[in-house]
DNA sequence: TGATTGAACGCTTCAGAAAGCATTCACGAA
DNA sequence: TTCGTGAATGCTTTCTGAAGCGTTCAATCA
């Protein structure tokens, strides 16, 4: 087996890595990443630490391996809740940005640890965060595509709205404000930009077919 | 002399409040907050330690007093930034946040300490940090009623209003981005999300007068 | 009476020793 | 050749006692 390295794209897991990931999944989320230690994950495997270096170089990848699956999944939510069938554009966004609100919130009420960990692995590897953002500015990108085809929205370029996008709601997915907001304020306000954000978009639509 | 409680808005200094002060922020800027020790400050001001007791109620609060002199510097800069005559609104609005990105991104590079200081008290006191965004609020609003008078904008709720624009440009406020970001990135950026959030304003003009 | 002092108190930080843990590697089993 | 082991290694955290520092207060000064 090919060791892997750290922070490039894994290939599908094997299914000892995938018991370990599990194993240490388990610990993380009961314990978070400092109490976990590699022989407990090693023990719950039936293996020695050793072989834990077989499937990952270090305790750190275990981890970013476990924040990858959280990011594949909430991506994966993201798309659902954008997906469903008769939504306009501009729901599309707006769905887009609460939803990823609420689920950011979520994490961090009902799973600290989760949420905690995925920080520290963020901010440990840019590369990694980089990876989550143009994910996430990929389906935005489709909802834009979308807009353009039914003639909703006349974006110049996709990739760089997507990105002002991110920017502008970059504070509701933003930590700090999770200690203290309450959620209902917190979901109103995006909904203010939100609004005021379309009103651009509507602007230059009229613009443009004037 | 009545002992100034933690928090409350001060009354103008007392000399000897002002000495303190001084001499504090001079050790704060060089050696930062956890090495310089109340005795060196005393020993600044010719004075026991004691005696600094009688005029902040903590070593805190000597930091938190130094950091309202930087954000009464601060607010003031903004305020001649978009005093200059001949700006039209928009181009105020432009000014506004263009200018707080470029004093945050030179203070945190080139004064770090006195940035570290700023956000663990705005960190430790909500309330502090309230009052600075309530200070900003009202230069924000001061902009937007000047808008409306000239019928340049048409803005329903200006409060409103102006918490949204804080939202907006949350992230070029927010000290994640200064690590990494490029300052020409950010402004460019910057200008992209403004661009939109102009065009906003300019299509709810256009509805409220047709 | 109001301002100031500096020694005393107890919390926090720090240096150095001890323990724990991530990681490696030489070796064995399949 | 692949998978797996577990003791050895050395870095990191934890522990503990001592030093340092913020804070208080009874006493002194003007």
């Amino acid at each position: 087996m090919v060791m892997p390295q750290s922070g490039e794209a894994l290939p599908p897991l094997d299914d000892t890595a995938r018991a370990i990931l599990d194993a240490a999944s388990r610990r993380f989320l009961h314990y978070g990443y400092g109490k976990t230690t590699m022989s407990e994950i090693a023990g719950d495997c039936n293996m020695s630490t050793g072989n834990l270096y077989r499937y990952f170089a270090s305790k750190f990848d275990i981890a970013e391996g476990f924040v990858r699956r959280l990011r594949t999944d909430q991506i994966q939510r993201l798309r659902d809740a954008v997906g469903v069938s008769g939504l306009s554009t501009q729901e599309k966004l707006r769905t887009f940005f609460r939803t990823k609100l609420k689920l950011a919130y979520d994490r961090f009420h009902r799973r600290p640890k989760a949420y905690e960990l995925s920080q520290e692995i963020l901010k440990e590897r840019p590369t990694f965060a980089d990876e989550w953002e143009a994910a996430e500015a990929r389906v935005l990108v489709e909802i834009l595509e979308g807009g353009e085809m039914t003639g909703e929205l006349a974006v110049c370029n996709r990739a760089r709205t997507a990105r002002i996008l991110q920017d502008v709601f970059f504070r509701f997915t933003s930590s700090a404000v999770y200690y203290e907001g309450d959620y209902g304020v917190l979901a109103g306000e995006l909904d203010d930009v939100m609004d005021l954000m379309l009103d651009g978009f509507a602007q230059r639509r009229g613009r443009d077919s004037s």
